[in-house]
DNA sequence: CTTGTTTTGAGGCACGTGTCTCATTTAGGC
DNA sequence: GCCTAAATGAGACACGTGCCTCAAAACAAG
């Protein structure tokens, strides 16, 4: 019988501690703690020896260790809006759940709701934190000038911050979400190909289209329309406001007088739009393609029942987690894997859910 | 102005020790140590008084110190086929990916490939693991037998083991992996829907169908065929065993007897059907839609240059990630989050990838 | 009550790092 | 070479837990 293959050496192997940096580096602990936590009164010859040490041994400092001494703890921030959105209530919920796992790493993790249309008053709060009372503040709130100076000067004074699903001009690695952009076309390829008819037009409904999230997704959605089924033709974006009864006003008045052969609800409240095309369906007696944004109770009740064909999604639990491990990577100063932190953009289908 | 709300004091709120539990149930640290580490000799009265500390004060047991305490590291092994699929190769680089990360929090991580088909060999390998050396296995292996005698005994001897993507008569909750039926169902659903004419065969092509995976996809594919698209009809799956030759000639010769409006691709090694289809519909002048499994740099290319319409796919870093998390839960006797740990379906197309 | 056994307590050391203090060495300027 | 300031070292204590020893206390059986 061939041999079975041992366990490989490193598989046990000790990490090197800071006693191996001093010994190899022919320095104290002292100064290696000196030199590892930046203080002041090394000579430049010195922390080149432990650098150099660090290089050869690959020391890599033992983050427990360091915050069990520290006695530190993660305290994070996110800052929402103050909707009642059934998306937003699902992400609560997984900030929720994950802070009750992440409570056993010492991380606390805090909401705070703010009225997004209040730019002031969130760049009033921001100001207020500092690394005194808080580590990193993940903010979901509309691009203006007043946040974004208040996430520099965030930054300028040691508080970590990210932007969350809402984008603010990229702030270059600091953001959590999806390519909106990309979102839109997935929705315009499945409408696309889903509708079996020959030509017709493509409602598509938005709560608003004010924030630079709605009009990345129109512009993908349009893109691949144009593109790939010049058959369909997509109307102008009908604003609802998040008023049931303006979007019960303005959908009718649109599906009676136009050959409306497919729907896109390209926001994240696809409930009240919903409701009305229920309604809408059964007078014309047949069903057109809809597909909408988000997975939510409600959501995913109109797909198992037919009354939706698609929903582009993003894991609300999944972009929790990924903003609160970015928020650690940055303040442990490490890097994250690029792979788990990619925000996925979900094809949800009735058999998939 | 309205007050900012206040850092909630919790959120910098220090957690009970063994010392704060020792007072409170009115016992020394040793024996609080007695209890929480279940060494014998203490008496039923004292182990009901310290209990019941722990659930007044809500102390959890800070994991970091501890490990640090017993210099502790985590040790697990995945135990793959030895096949050279794309797939396959995939999962190892996340794995690799992952220990790359989580080394520092000193976890060991390491891959063996074993024969797939050697039942035997696998059942010794796993034979010679105890708790001395290894904490956890994640095992991809066909169900037999041996090996899930071996998985049995693996529990017994106080080793965690976990099937990781093949699924071993579901060991409860130690599996990690996709709702295979659920795939399948989620292929036919996608590929119904995207046949634009009335009727037509569908053609399957497998690998093998001998494995479990294998046939619960085609359960799912085609149970929805049937119930959504009897219009459809799904040809008997072919097998290619892997070899291209195989594939090219079972293939044409099917495909030239009937009239074949799609293919369903239900293995994870896309290349080789895949390479033969795409010399076939250039014969035929009309490209017939084509769904795959498995997310690889071949099944990408081929969504982007439209040769393969949509691909159902698992997050292979998700994958890796998650069997870690679960063994590594497992081993502290911890819960995970279940939204976490469940492996979404997704489905992929040239737009979001 | 005494004896022997079981149960508990007190205390120390360890893990790897952070953060002090105080003494000692080294370097630079004259 | 001397003086002073800068650089380094030696050592202690802390963080929360595990694990050990030895002594003290509580209990059970005779």
């Amino acid at each position: 019988m061939k041999k079975i293959p041992p366990l490989s050496a490193e598989f046990h192997g000790l990490r090197p501690t800071t006693k191996d940096l001093a010994k190899f580096a022919g320095v104290s602990r002292a100064t290696v703690d000196r030199v590892l936590n930046g203080r002041e009164g090394v000579k430049q010859k010195t922390i080149d020896k432990v650098n150099q040490a660090i290089q050869e041994l690959g020391f890599e400092r033992n983050l427990s260790a360091a915050n069990l001494a520290k006695n530190k703890s993660y305290r994070f921030i996110f800052v929402l809006p103050r909707s009642g959105d059934l998306f937003l209530r699902e992400i609560v919920r997984h900030i929720g759940e994950a802070e009750s796992l992440l409570v056993n790493d010492s991380m606390a993790i805090q909401v705070t709701h703010l009225d997004e249309n209040d730019p002031h008053r969130i760049a009033d709060y921001l100001g207020e934190l500092t690394p005194k009372t808080v580590d990193g503040v993940a903010i979901m709130a509309p691009e203006t000038p007043q946040v974004r100076d208040a996430i520099l000067r965030l930054h300028e004074r040691g508080v970590r911050a990210l932007s969350f699903i809402s984008n603010q001009t990229r702030t270059g690695d600091n953001w959590v979400g999806i390519d909106n952009e990309a979102a839109g076309a997935t929705a315009a390829t499945l409408l696309g190909r889903f509708v079996q008819g020959s030509k017709g037009n493509v409602l598509v409904v938005s709560e608003t289209m004010k924030s630079r999230d709605s009009l990345e997704r129109r512009h993908g959605f349009d893109r691949v329309l144009n593109e790939a089924f010049p058959h369909l033709h997509a109307l102008p974006s009908l604003e609802t406001y998040g008023s049931e009864e303006r979007a019960a006003a303005i959908l009718r008045e649109t599906v009676s007088r136009q050959d409306i052969v497919a729907t896109y609800i390209l926001s994240s409240e696809a409930r009240a739009p919903l409701t009305v095309l229920r309604g809408l369906d059964q007078g014309r007696g047949r069903a057109m393609v809809t597909i909408a944004h988000e997975r939510t109770p409600y959501t995913e009740e109109a797909l198992r029942a037919g009354h939706l064909d698609a929903v582009i999604a993003q894991d609300p639990g999944h972009l929790a987690r990924s903003a609160i491990r970015k928020l650690r990577a940055m303040t442990d100063q490490r890097r994250t894997l690029i792979s788990q932190e990619k925000i996925r953009i979900e094809v949800l289908l009735a058999t998939n859910l």
